[in-house]
This record gives C-alpha cells, sequence and structure tokens, in this order.
DNA sequence: AATGAGTTTGACAATCATTCTCAATTAGGT
DNA sequence: ACCTAATTGAGAATGATTGTCAAACTCATT
C-alpha cells in the first residue's frame, strides 16, 4: 500500500538498514553514517541523509529532535506509537495509549481545531541507568 | 523564586519582551530580530538569541522545535500547559490536561522509567482557517 | 551478455541557523 | 563621576543539512 515511488534496494541503503535494525536507540545521520563506517561500509554521508529522510517519509522509521535540533532516527513497528526516551543512555522504549489520542481528539475538537497529528515523548531515566 | 542569575533590563531584553507580548505564534529568533528593525528598534542578531535562550531557561517563555529543527518562541503562562497549534496560521492556544499528566507518571512507571519531563504538542487547522 | 534510460551515489561546495569572539558600551552600586 | 561586572553587536566561525553534477549502478529489454 506504500512504497509508491520506486526505491532501489541498492548496497547503501541496505547498509543504513542493517544499521537501522541493530540499534535502539535514537540516532542522528552522522552517528548512523560514523557506525557505517566502523563496521567497513563505503557510504557517503550525503547518502546516508537521503536514505534516512527517505525512510522517514514512507514511515518506515521514525523522526524526532533533539535539544540542539539535530534530527535522530530509529527503525520502529508501523502502527501508531509513542516514546519513551532514556535521558541516559537513550534507550528508547514504544508507548501507546488510546486514551491519549482520545484526549487530543475531544480537546481539539473543543477548541474548534480539526486536527492533523500531534506529538507526543516522553522523557526519563531507565532502570539501568539509575 | 527563580531569576537566582542577575539580568539586567536594559533596553534590548525590553524590545524583545515587547514584541513577544505582542504575537501570539511561535516565532523564531529571525523573525523576532526582524519584527524589531521593522519597529525601528536597533537590537543585535546574537543579543535576540540570547535574550531568547535566556528567557526559555527561565521558563518565562516556551520553545518548540518546527520540522525544520528551527527554534520557535511564545510567550506563554507559566503554569504547566501544551500546544494546539494552527499548521495554517500558526495560531496557538494553551491546552492542559490532568489525565495526560496522570497517564504519562503511569506508563513510565510501568516501563521502569522516573520520568523527567515530556513534550506533547498537537496539530491541526484553527476555526478560520477553514 | 550488451544496451540504454532513469536512479543513485559521493566528493565537495553551498546554505543557513546558531554560536563564538572580543573590543566597546552600559547598568548599578559607591 | 567612578568602578566593575554584565551586556551588546559586528563579523567570524561552527556544524548540521542540502545542493551540484559527473560517474557508477539498476533494471528491463534485446
Amino acid at each position: 500500500m506504500v512504497k509508491v515511488e520506486s526505491l532501489r534496494p541498492t548496497r547503501q541503503r541496505r547498509a543504513v538498514s542493517e544499521v537501522l535494525s541493530s540499534i535502539t536507540k535514537f540516532s542522528s545521520a552522522q552517528e548512523v553514517h560514523a557506525l557505517l563506517i566502523s563496521r567497513g561500509e563505503k557510504v557517503g554521508l550525503a547518502t546516508v541523509y537521503r536514505t534516512l529522510q527517505a525512510l522517514a517519509e514512507t514511515g518506515t522509521i521514525d523522526v524526532l529532535r533533539n535539544d540542539g535540533g539535530e534530527a535522530l532516527y530509529r527503525a520502529c513497528s508501523t502502527d501508531h506509537h509513542h516514546h519513551l526516551v532514556c535521558t541516559v543512555c537513550s534507550k528508547t522504549t514504544e508507548i501507546s495509549a488510546p486514551e491519549v489520542e482520545i484526549w487530543t481528539e475531544k480537546i481539539a475538537r473543543e477548541k474548534g481545531y480539526v486536527i492533523s497529528g500531534h506529538t507526543i515523548e516522553v522523557f526519563g531515566v531507565c532502570k539501568n541507568c539509575r
């Protein structure tokens, strides 16, 4: 149902996907690139940026911004969810909550808005890092 | 209880505060600077950045990032709240919901996290823009 | 296996928001 | 008016991200 555009499965794109599925924390394009290099993969930085963006656009991976405004990416489940991120080790846990989705709808309607989306991220310290 | 550091009420800082209280949409440092200039105020861009950051740090104004990663600022009420932002005109309405705060606490506890904060922004189209 | 048209790549230049530098200016207390 | 620390601003510097474009690659087709 997705993947309308042609996206060729090149060596580079496969490499990026593999790295992404091997990490559970949100990582910047630069970090992903560094990881690829350290694994011996030859992939250009620009290509990593392009691939990450393309994957994010199709909804294959998730994006969020850190405090500095950098884009961070992570492979996630495809259904709607949000994130619980450890502020120490960046470990990320997916969370979902129908009640919150309902709340956003309700409040938007009350204020006269037609909702188009929302972002919810929860930050804290995970068990291991305490 | 706040304002530990000395923050002198200079002409520039006053000007920035005034502009902020005259707009209801989240604006970038560049936009705030442009507004100041158009009002005939002589304020350096670096100063606008510094002032905006300082105000954000003390919690006097709110910050969020747009899709491009730019920091956007807005004068808000001081109590805890979230935002309902119009994707067309950027008009922003403050919203709050104790039930959601409770939910974030609960889910974090369930997953073994000690919560430290969260971000919730809801996007949609406001009445006027429909 | 060779061909050809459209994709993709990568090295490097270009952008652009944001931060840094530091000498000159200013605020507040004495 | 004077002193000292805080503040400002013009321009340089930074750093993530994007643009450029010729060379390399994919895939469907001979």
